[in-house]
DNA sequence: TTACAATCCGTAAATTATACGGATTAATTT
DNA sequence: AAATTAATCCGTATAATTTACGGATTGTAA
């Protein structure tokens, strides 16, 4: 949806393919140079910076509605992808917006009727990816994006900052009970790699040899008979994700500390 | 609403008053003869059993909908309700109802356009209740109300049995992170009584006393120097939730077992 | 007074979590 | 070729927590 009909026809005849009140807002989770990110996008005219969220179409089962619209935005699939809270407490959620500031930011002239400018309560989902995987497609009404470190987020229009923040905080409820770094991490890795990716999910240290005890004790995490070359150092042996292990402790849950 | 016109009034312009498409389906978990219960009402007609849901005004914020809804079903105010989940991936919450089926079970003339035939999205709220306060309103769709033992849900309308599963698994999670028992138990209460309510919830036994030292330990519980009567036994002790301990545990959380 | 049935209480064993440092290695520099 | 560097690798001892377990006590009814 780029040019300024298809524009004018999602505004006007949107109503017809989603369902109004309702969006899709996923906080898309990435860790990159030991640090989570968040992806972020910006809004054209409001100067703001919001997630990339998107509507359900009128037929579409919710959860098939949240993975293409992080697929229409990430290019990713088949990703974690978690369903955390409705959101629709704040004022901006009840209030419905000024559709005069929306015309003028966006030279249109549609009037107040339109689906968009009715209260919108926001699904919050969290997705973990890999950082680098990731190619993001920005459409009319956002210009840029970026990855923002999760100390660092903006101020981000429609209150979305609540909406981030319970996202982090889900995630690190999460992590005592359900392995997590499948969709963080390449597919073989470090020891250290996935030990720091934990401590900075917690923000805490954790000790070294008692959490790859904990992981390889659990199964979870197995040896390979690999080495990774990192410059003049000792080389450290790659690691892999036991996929039955991890798939069933996604659905049984752990009950244990790092 | 419980006149012919006002529901006429209400099926033909709730559109005005209420979002459509979702709607607010609290799982009222009582506690009673040490048996989990959730309260099901009775749909006339459609001879089924489904949960007291309800709309959201539209410009009324989400939880506050959550509670008025709940207040106006039981009669009551101020309890634990929790929001865990927004379900719309099955048939029933995908494809609209039949509008046909509809006005023969209520004698009703409506035209397929009314808002309560369009797709509906459920907000899963759970409330932990003590038993005895609740006073149940049924409504025009309504026609009677029972406490149903968890083990012994009948079929439900709409899809909601997973509903009530859903919130169950959140509940039993739950009672790992936080303290639960303060709406569900009488503002005194023994040891046994805590004890078997937990028992109860988590579906399993625990041990008396290490059960008991941990609450005694975390604060939460505080021993009063009142015995209770209870037939030709030993009387045993009262205790009370120490309140401040306990919004402090609901806050921050608690990692442990029981 | 006795019988009964439920409450009350404390310690020992097992498990789990935490603390901690020295030997090894791969590449680069000398 | 040897020395240097910086990161990985590994195992055991202590502390904390969880689990296991039974006998003395009490209030009423018979």
């Amino acid at each position: 949806m780029n040019s300024q009909e298809e524009v004018n026809d999602f505004v006007k005849n949107g109503h017809q393919q989603y369902l109004p009140h309702l969006s899709i807002d996923p906080v898309i989770i990435g860790y990159h140079d030991q640090q989570l990110k968040v992806l972020l996008l910006k809004w054209i005219g409001l100067n703001g910076w919001g997630l990339p969220g998107g509507f359900i179409q009128r037929r579409e089962p919710l959860s098939q509605a949240a993975h293409r619209i992080l697929h229409e935005r990430t290019g990713l699939e088949d990703l974690f992808l978690q369903q955390f809270h409705i959101f629709g407490d704040s004022p901006y959620r009840v209030q419905e917006r000024s559709v005069n500031e929306f015309n003028e930011t966006y030279g249109l002239a549609i009037d107040g009727n339109t689906w968009l400018f009715e209260r919108t309560l926001s699904i919050g989902y969290f997705a973990l990816v890999d950082y680098s995987k990731v190619s993001v497609r920005t459409d009319f009404f956002t210009v840029d994006y970026q990855w923002w470190d999760v100390s660092e987020i903006p101020p981000l229009l429609f209150d979305q900052n609540e909406v981030v923040e319970k996202a982090l905080a889900t995630l690190r409820l999460q992590i005592y009970h359900q392995p997590i770094g499948y969709n963080l991490l390449p597919e073989k890795f470090t020891l250290p790699e996935i030990h720091t990716l934990y401590e900075t999910i917690l923000g805490k240290k954790l000790d070294q040899r008692n959490f790859a005890k904990k992981l390889v004790g659990l199964g979870l995490i197995k040896k390979l008979d690999e080495q990774r070359a990192i410059g003049p150092h000792r080389s450290p042996y790659l690691y892999q994700f036991e996929k039955d292990a991890y798939e069933n402790a996604l659905k049984q849950g752990i009950v244990h500390t790092y």
